[in-house]
DNA sequence: TGGATTTGTTCAATGGTTGAATTATTTGAG
DNA sequence: CTCAAATAATTCAACCATTGAACAAATCCA
């Protein structure tokens, strides 16, 4: 019984679909690989024959996106294997992001190496979008990238238009199609936690499900279920601030009552801990009813989705320590499986820069996916 | 922009996968095609060439999944089409539910037609899972399937363990194990909403996504993300009934407080209506508490995942036009995306025996979504 | 030095799809 | 009534990717 009733796709398979595919399966093998690995033990582990491997490490190496490297030292008998891994100079991804008040970019190579890095504080609610985007495409390095991916704070439809982000004063704007033309470049564009969570999915292993929680002005998740995004119907999927934990509690500026966001956003906690900024923040602060929050929220997430690893990101990561407590009390009252297998509760690996990096990864992640028509897109 | 970013797989591809997967778009082009298809519209709507549509065509007719019938009709010069169809004795699965208060079986043919039905009242929660599961097969008709599913109100581990039915006062019961040996056949073990929710997967068109929320004595959710049941990691995904809507409010028999189950689940419904018997609810019995706690969780549910329909099952697919004020006045509210796009609130179209025939079907869609292991294992 | 061992390549065979040509069957125009 | 046009289905040689076995290359160890 696997994780998913898989419903199959609706596209013809010809030959070059197997070779499209082997492809993949080769050049993710060697991705996913710690040290250089040989041909040998790439066709051990993807079940392929050493002939097919080599055929299509030849093609990998020729079109510039596999090199061959001394391979990690072994002992016992037989021909030195020869070690395989990504060319770091085999593609670029630019990631960027837009935030209510900082402008950033930065470029990644095959490897995941960050090659490239800006970010320009500004305040972005008194510029239009125009403005805004302008700024933003004259912080991109000129060229040589293959892709880009744009991380907004709001609400994103499948298309990529920017249907509402409230922080930035923005309504249907095509921030894709306006950089895609300014750059040169195909330009992805993406809810912000939606891409972060995507930043995590490196430290996570195998075939890994998790949400991730952005806590920032306003809360944003991002669910990552069976190694994929889960983006929902229109795109819009991860709006967890607004989930009901006090359905007659305080006034959120989004017309209900009793959102997470009134408890445990930014705003609210830092008024509960009665601190100006979060650097200001007392060191014995009470972050009890944040933390409460959060676990009531995510009580109902995991037993809802049988999640069994949430990732705090945003300023949730460093306050983690002092929220864990209230947290973890509310989630073993309130989920259901609780007593049947734990739930780990986890620090974002990357800061600030999550959801930037998530952004470039996603370019490189779509290469590493689909090799075969990147290389026919390139030649 | 697709709606999922897409892990790729980890096996290799090799010809005859792509005569599989090919075999399966064929017989799937088929079986959601509303009248007998000609090769001709198969091979257009798939994409393949006439030749390869003849070609596996053949060979799902020899072996017994498609027919030959009389084409629709059609005006204008051409020789007529062959139409094609499912056969209806190309396989037939086998659907069992076990309830608190009935047993029950039925068996469907490839199209989806009832071939035979049996369900048998009895109460189960003074019978050992032994005595329970014995007179279950009792009530299977003998042989001729390929396959049977159970449905069970409980927690369901990927392994087919039940790991706890509360209901039925069952803990680790190793069901799936017992009925293949009882039945000498493939069983497959799943939650009672899982199932029900797959058996609206029919009516639903393309490629959808929605949720299915069941109202009995517990209440369960089934989620069909972009097509395909979405399980959790551990299988136990769907616990709706026990999101928290009120965090501080009535104490719930899980040892939380507030769960949805204490407001909106049978009991509390009838309590709050003053009726002994669902039968016994007069018509103008107040369901507004039901149907606002309802409303609150499923605003989290939808916020969460961007759900566009909510389908309603179980006593709640009757209820429904009595609940729809209450809950549409909550999603009105506190979904945050409300403006932008409706958010569909269908009754099932199935009453009591959804759970058994999403079984029943479950069989039968494994069958269609991957015929070239179905034929090899049977011949 | 030579046998054992492991890596990587070569090449004919296999199996599946393609596309063009061919056959089959009907409608409609003259 | 006959024939051209149209549509459906089949046949067959060509193509393409993987396979498996044989072979060449490079190292270790006795």
């Amino acid at each position: 019984m696997t994780a998913r009733i898989q419903a199959s796709s609706t596209v013809p398979v010809r030959q070059s679909s197997v070779r499209a595919h082997n492809l993949a399966l080769v050049l993710q093998t060697v991705a996913t690989s710690e040290n250089p690995i040989s041909r040998a033990s790439t066709s051990a582990a993807t079940g392929l024959t050493r002939a097919t491997v080599s055929a299509l490490v030849d093609d990998l190496i020729v079109r510039g996106l596999l090199v061959e490297r001394e391979p990690a030292p072994r002992s016992g008998a037989g021909r030195p294997a020869a070690g395989l891994a990504l060319a770091p100079d085999g593609a670029f991804g630019l990631g960027l992001e837009i935030n209510v008040d900082y402008l950033a970019a930065c470029v990644i190579d095959l490897t995941g190496q960050v090659r490239h890095r800006v970010v320009a504080p500004a305040d972005q609610r008194s510029s239009s979008w125009e403005e805004t985007l302008a700024r933003l495409v004259r912080l991109t390095p000129a060229g040589g990238v293959s892709g880009a991916a744009l991380a907004v704070p709001g609400l994103v439809s499948a298309d990529g238009i920017v249907r509402v982000a409230p922080n930035l004063g923005w309504q249907d704007v095509d921030a894709g199609r306006y950089l895609s033309e300014a750059l040169g470049l195909p330009v992805a564009v993406e809810n912000e936690a939606n891409l972060a969570a995507l930043s995590e999915l490196r430290a996570a292993g195998g075939r890994p499900t998790f949400g991730y929680v952005s806590g920032e002005i306003g809360i944003g998740a991002g669910l990552v279920l069976d190694g994929a995004l889960y983006r929902g119907v229109r795109g819009w999927s991860g709006e967890i601030g607004h989930l009901p934990v006090h359905p007659d509690g305080r006034p959120c500026r989004c017309g209900a009552r009793g959102c997470l966001e009134q408890y445990a956003g930014q705003e609210a906690l830092l008024r509960a801990a009665g601190a100006a900024t979060l650097a200001g923040l007392p060191d014995d602060a009470d972050l009890g009813e944040a933390g409460a929050a959060l676990g009531i929220a995510l009580a109902g997430v995991i037993n809802l989705l049988d999640l069994d690893t949430i990732v705090l990101g945003g300023i949730y990561g460093p306050l983690l320590p002092r929220l864990r407590p209230s947290i973890e009390h509310e989630l073993g009252r309130r989920v259901l499986t609780a007593g049947l297998a734990p739930v780990t509760l986890r620090a974002a690996a990357l800061g600030a820069d999550a959801a930037m990096r998530g952004a470039a990864e996603s370019v490189i992640r779509s290469i590493l996916d689909d090799p075969a028509t990147f290389l026919t897109r390139t030649t």
